[in-house]
Order: C-alpha cells, then structure tokens, then sequence
DNA sequence: AAATATCTTAGCATTCCGCTCGGAATTTGT
DNA sequence: ACAAATTCCGAGCGGAATGCTAAGATATTT
C-alpha cells in the first residue's frame, strides 16, 4: 500500500500552490525549493496537474502556476487520481473500468479490496486543500501558545 | 494506490486455506490451482506466510500447509502487513520506524498521509478470515434463493 | 533583444515485479 | 529399504516502472 513520489510531491506542490493562491504565479522553481523537490523532476509533475485541469500555466517572465479552481473544491482524491490513476487496491475493483475476472461474481477476496477501496476514496475525497490550509493555521497558532 | 500481487495473492491462499481449516494439511498445488496462480510463484509467497507465523507447513508426502491460527484471529491486516510491510501510503508515516523528514513538524501533507493510513489499517484490521467465511456463506445462500 | 519561464521529448540507471527452474530435505506409504 | 509426494531454498531473469537528468523549443515580459 504505497503511493509513488509522484502522488507524494503532487499534494506537496498543490498544497504549496494553495498557500499562495492569490498571489498570481508560482514560477516551478520556488515551489521546487520550498519542498525540497528536484525542479527538472517537478516539471514532468505537474505537466500531469496541468492536463488533468488541476493547475493554470502561465508562460514567460514572472510566469508559473496557478490552481485552476479554489482550494476548497480540490480534494487530494483529485490529486491522487490524477498523479496515480484510478484508486484501487487491486485492478478488479478500479473505480474505473475494473479490469475482468472469471470468478468476480463469487469472489471474496473482491469484496475486501471494495471495502478497502471505499474507505480509500472516502477520506481522499473528504479532504481538500482548503481543509488542509485550515489545519495550517491551527497547528502555527498551537505552536505560538 | 496499488497493492502488488504479494498481497493479492496471499489472502486469496490465505483464504482458500481458511475455507478448508480443520481437514488437514492442504498441498500448495492444490491451493494454487485452485486459485488459479502460479505454483512455482506461490511457493515463495508462502514461504512469507509461514516465517510471519500465519501459517504452519506440514512436509513430505500428504503435506502441506494449516493456518496456524483460527480463521477468527487472522485479519487481512495481517496478512497485508506480511506480504508488503507495514502499511504507509507514504514511508513518513509507516507504521513502524517511519522514514525521518526535516519538516515532519510542520508538514500537512503528513497529517493527510497518517489519516489515510488510519482507515487502511482500520477496514483491514477489521476483517478477518472467519468474516470473510461468513460472507461467502451469505453470497452462496442469496445466490440459491 | 535579453531574460525568464513554461513546454516537450528523449534517455537512463536502478529497483521492483512476477515468475521459472533445479535441486536438497523431509515424510508417508508399500 | 525404496519410491513417491511434498515442502524448502536459492539463483536467476526479462520486462516494466520509478525517479531522475538533460537539452532544446516556445512563449512572455521588460
């Protein structure tokens, strides 16, 4: 149960994104330096952010990213699906087109992976930028007192 | 979020054994046919089972291998913590010994992490080889009706 | 025109995955 | 005592994915 750095970095530089959101354009560079995250790599990243409509680009001097919609309405499931495809423990119980299997019908082990699955995507899907920007600020004023 | 075939596999024998507890040792073929794997693949992964204290082997000729517990106190948890290590969506927040980060105090995306971590460990940990019998119980009565 | 960015593609070393294979060790049955 | 059935163990291997690096093309600002 391990998600690639793809996913891991992804959250790190929309969550970065989303404490800057405002601010007009994040150049790759500074977000790739705040978290400690190899730019040439970042790129290749968040081209995927870009075609999955998570992020604007914007070209040229002073350019960078920007999130496509507010914080509070992309969730890391968002994120997560699009760094690292559909959300499935196993393939036979993706969220999109489960792959086949002869014995699916009568299959237990199949009704596992969908509870897990579930749960998967539930807390995911609960959980948005927004939400975290909030525990942000919780945890630096917990830290002031 | 993809589980590899180590663990996919483990608790399909893990359950096959469990469905068959109380008549004896069952023989790796049997089980692998059954399951339709690879028996020359599934012999390591069982050998993983049994250094983990899931199963006990029985060898020479009418061998094979017994839960070593009851179905009732085997969780697919367990049997997931077996064949892929502790479970963590990311290695900051493994169960065991998680990997250091210089900002592991002030991270969100961690916090993100140990929730996921949270309800994986708690859907798993919550079912075990006896409510999967049950389960497949039910399905084969609704199927009748 | 120069500087600053994003965009796109290619490549590459390493690791992991999913297996196959061969043979040694152990137990059962005849 | 011997043959058959089985687990046990380790070596190896092709292919895919991972996590990068690098280089140049393109667009925008100053």
């Amino acid at each position: 149960m391990h998600l690639s750095t793809r996913g891991h970095y992804g959250l790190l530089a929309m969550f970065d994104l989303a404490e800057h959101y405002g601010s007009g354009p994040i150049s790759l560079k500074t977000v790739a330096e705040r978290q400690n995250i190899s730019d040439n790599y970042l790129e290749q990243l968040i081209a995927v952010l870009r075609k999955a409509g998570l992020v604007r680009s914007v070209r040229g001097a002073q350019g960078g990213y920007i999130l496509a919609r507010e914080p509070g309405s992309i969730t890391v499931g968002d994120i997560i699906r699009a760094m690292e495809g559909p959300i499935a423990p196993v393939d036979c119980v993706s969220e999109v087109e489960p792959a086949e299997c002869d014995q699916a019908e009568s299959c237990i082990t199949r009704l596992v992976w969908t509870r897990v699955r579930d749960k998967l995507t539930e807390v995911m899907d609960s959980i948005s930028l927004a939400d975290m920007l909030r525990d942000a600020e919780n945890l630096s004023i917990a830290k002031k007192v």
